[in-house]
DNA sequence: TCAGTATATGAACAATCGTTCATATACACA
DNA sequence: TGTGTATATGAACGATTGTTCATATACTGA
């Protein structure tokens, strides 16, 4: 996984393009991508604008490069990699699971900042829609319904349409967190709102689980 | 509800002014604010754009006064003014009608270009956040509150916490719009996504729906 | 018809934008 | 230590930005 050529040294690693990654990561969030001067982004880590042109040709590269993280960002897996199939076995403790990664993302520095910058420019910006479709929304909409058809199936939860689950768990906690980072800009208390991604998986849980009889945990 | 001063003929109305902001909301909605030049607005409408200063002082202007229509606009008010107590007596038609109108906004023309203009501003404008909050989110829920506790106590729907309902009611709702509005754009089908309105309500009137015939205690 | 007001024009402005480039400096390796 | 490469600098560029203003035109009411 060699981010540059496989010529240049392993230890490098440009840790000024890392910073310029960051630091316009920062301003995009807060400005948004095309009221963010290249002199912000240079100011803001004390160099001439001129030096971020060793790094990228342009601005826009900054911006593509910083979107192509996304595909690999947390803020898109929701899953652990585990990738096993007996996931659905742990039941409601694994949606309380998606549902704090869905909430710990919007008090993490960077990930926040992420989602900022993902929200202002997914209606400009058709590769972000196209990340944003297919990495995060499709892919853990997906493997949701494959759960809950699996819980349906182990007779955990009732019959019903899995994909229509799948949505009506995973659009709470999307609105959820976009509450949340918008609270935030205006030092507002979230505690509410943070309160409600438990709330929701413990209500979504009471509608759909089954009781065969009573063995839980 | 005059929107100028008393002593300006009611019969003008300024129709340049309007097209300003008609031909403006389209392009914020398009391109962002930012990246919406005065020339570009000037140009959309014909005119050359020292003309626009006869009617805004700035650009800021522009924005300010569709913002402003934010507060009247049809985005925010999804029940109608009937103000009536015994709305919630309506059931689950009425939960649909607010899904339809949901539904509805995200294909035509002029609040479709509002919730773009909304959506890509709201993490940079503080007011547009403001009116979002108050007259969009926080009036709404309250509303939505109100009507299940009175369905609650008609022993319409099962008792729980009504502000948590209204929430998990509303959430989706907001989702599925944003899909629509994100599909519209790549000019992807919408179809399954705008089937999601009416299975939301569905779905969610049957878990909180109380059968009568049902023993309790 | 004419005066007065409202709106549109064309040109220009200062500021700022992204970007380039010759040059200076810092750094790695021999 | 010296040499070559990578990075930073300062200055400048052409283009574009929002805005102003004197002037021209269109429109209204008497």
């Amino acid at each position: 996984m060699h981010e540059q050529s496989v010529i240049s040294p392993p230890s490098k690693g440009s840790k000024t393009k890392e910073k310029i990654l960051k630091t316009a990561l920062g301003l995009f969030a807060v400005k948004g991508y095309s009221a963010t001067t290249v002199r912000d982004i240079a100011g803001a880590m004390d160099v001439k604008q001129s030096a971020l042109y060793n790094h990228f040709k342009n601005k826009d590269e900054i911006l593509e490069t910083l979107v192509s993280e996304l595909t690999t960002s947390a803020i898109v897996t929701l899953f652990a990699d585990k990738e096993s199939v007996g996931l659905h076995r742990q039941g409601k403790s694994l949606l309380m699971s998606i549902a704090t990664t869905f909430k710990l993302i919007g008090f993490d520095g960077p990930n926040e900042a992420l989602v900022k910058l993902l929200m202002q420019e997914i209606f400009r910006n058709e590769r972000i829609r196209e990340i944003y479709n297919e990495y995060f929304y499709q892919e853990n909409v997906k493997k949701l319904s494959g759960i809950f058809f699996a819980m349906m199936q182990d007779e955990m939860i009732k019959s019903s349409d899995p994909l229509l689950l799948a949505n009506e768990f995973f659009s709470p906690l999307f609105f959820y967190q976009m509450q949340v980072s918008l609270l935030k800009l205006d030092k507002k208390s979230t505690s509410s709102v943070v309160s409600l991604f438990e709330k929701h998986v413990d209500y979504f849980w009471d509608t759909i689980k089954l009781e065969k009889q009573q063995t839980l945990f």
